[in-house]
DNA sequence: AGCACCAATGATTGCGCAACCATTTTGACT
DNA sequence: AGTCAAAATGGTTGCGCAATCATTGGTGCT
């Protein structure tokens, strides 16, 4: 046999109809021990593999998961990504993971282009659709999952937390450790980091003593590199006057970090600093740095959870999920 | 209209035929104009998505790549992945990724389950695939390629570099450098990890000084954290004599940084330490870190484009490449 | 033994698309 | 205008599987 070995091949070694093969590979116990024995046989003997794509077209099932990350460098949605696996191993399901550069156009056209496998559920991240996006994931008829963020109007379902008010609470602390005039430092400027800007920005108005901030903002993409080059830069754009730098991630904190030494500033005496994320190295360095922590992984197994529980229910089958998050604060404010 | 569209609801609208509709998303050049914009309007404003099982079960293209890496959570897999989503662009292919958290008999059920998929190629991490995982995919006549490591049987093509011989070389630079008695301290123990205890091993053995060694090792995973415990153990155990520690990883390595601070031991007076694979915050500590540097976006992407240039010429269209590595010196040495 | 009922198995059919081949239209040339 | 080749378009069919319904066989009961 030189072309790859189909049902029916499997059936005639198997001498049982095609029908029993599949119900074999499908459902096994829906299949006698006597015939069951016969075709796993015959499976393994000619090393038969199921045509996925006939099988998907058949049942209308294709046994795949979507997902759309904004980007595969950033380890923060490596721990979401880790948690959708976790969850998805136990199913009988694949992912098909896109990654959309941050770009709402590259994620309309993953979508257009992941929608075709005919996914059984959808994983975006942020809520930053185009229109049509939202018309295509709506019009698809399968639970959609956006992650990340909270917003009043999902697409399906939501769960994530509220990067605002936890770059308040942030942004908080910092006034509250005496701190009076905080800078914020974003990179890429997501509309995550803009929500952590607003929220920075709304502490400092709503606080209730006079005080001073500053903000330097790039659009190029979060490094620790460039941590260590904002710094540098709000410190001279503050004219010397800024003693706390509140980092949108700890990419940037890090940098920060080894910048302020390489500068022989004190933290947290002659500034202090903190980020977003809490990546494992925040908590190590000297002075450890106070950032906001979220249960990322969680939250992506939740969000696989939801779509099981959702299948079939149509839309908001399952309330909007606030996962919280905590600021972790350490020594370095 | 509540079902999903298909191709005769586009070209009812259109006023064509099905298939021109189809030729359309397949080969827009084949189309005149005037139908051609006919086509894409009636496409867009109904929505229409190709659905991709039965286009794979007609045209017997699937249009999707497998990837297996061994560990979402090392960032190391991650600039390969993003190397070879980003080669994987510009071609019309999704990505079929699987994790096998470092377990050979977890990577063989994953390529069956793969394969189902009909990959049209297939990249694989490292070289200690089961017999029968090599079965599989030697039988399912498409291009793979095995990543990271180099072999002299590859199952069919192999891009990667000597972790051996860069080992080898970093455990001379140590020894070059005056350090007289090193020690290798290891994580997780997979088969690279253990090349590079072969390296540093032979390095030892072909100096012609005298000198001694020690080494550390563990199965648990990777981690900052873990890298500061390893630097106490075999500071312990070594009775204070160590005076140069080669860690795995750079995450082991920025561990063990860390620590040496908190222990107010000077690096690289009273202890010298060198990581492996060159990450971001490695250079950028103070001490920066020296590591061992290889091109993994570039093993990526070359992974990829081997698979196409292989496409349909048999076995080992492609000869193995090397793409080498470097060995950055930096002041922690 | 006879009956009812359920489990096990099989035959037919259609999923939505692209390959293949047939037909029509275009246009380049005499 | 007439001819022919090439380009554009359409009709029919089958990819391999599982849903559906039909049929068979077995079991427990009176």
């Amino acid at each position: 046999m030189s072309r790859k070995p189909n049902l029916k091949d499997v059936a005639k070694v198997a001498g049982v109809s095609a029908i029993t093969v599949s119900r074999v590979l499908t459902d096994p116990t829906k299949v006698s021990d006597k015939l069951r024995n016969k075709v796993e046989k015959a499976v393994h003997e000619i090393g038969y593999i199921r045509n996925h794509a006939a099988s998907a077209l058949a049942s209308k099932k294709s046994g795949v998961l979507a997902v759309i990350i904004p980007s595969l460098s950033n380890i923060v949605f490596n721990d979401v990504l880790q948690g959708i696996y976790q969850a998805v191993k136990a199913k009988n399901l694949q992912v098909l993971l896109g990654d959309c550069h941050y770009s709402p156009l590259i994620e309309e056209q993953l979508i257009a282009t992941l929608l075709s496998q005919s996914p059984e559920g959808f994983i975006v991240t942020g809520t930053a659709q185009t229109d049509y996006a939202r018309k295509l994931l709506l019009q698809a008829d399968i639970p959609v999952v956006q992650i990340m963020e909270l917003t009043n109007q999902p697409i399906d379902m939501n769960i994530g937390f509220s990067h605002y008010q936890a770059s308040y609470d942030m942004t908080k602390h910092l006034l509250q450790q005496g701190y009076r005039a905080p800078a914020f430092v974003g990179a890429r400027m997501d509309p995550r980091t803009q929500q952590r800007l607003a929220g920075f920005k709304q502490a400092i108005a709503d606080w209730p003593e006079p005080c001073r901030s500053f903000i330097q903002t790039t659009v190029q993409p979060s490094s620790i590199k460039l941590g260590g080059q904002l710094l540098q830069a709000v410190i001279a754009e503050s004219d010397n006057q800024c003693d706390a730098v509140f980092c949108c991630n700890d990419d940037l904190a890090l940098g920060a970090m080894f910048e302020s030494k390489r500068m022989n500033l004190n933290v947290p005496k002659d500034i202090a600093i903190c980020g977003f994320n809490d990546l494992e190295a925040s908590a190590l360095v000297e002075p450890a740095i106070t950032s906001v922590a979220s249960p990322r992984a969680e939250m992506g197994r939740q969000a696989v959870e939801m779509l099981f529980s959702a299948a079939g229910k149509g839309r908001h089958a399952v309330a909007p999920v606030d996962v919280g998050y905590s600021i972790m604060v350490r020594s370095s404010t």
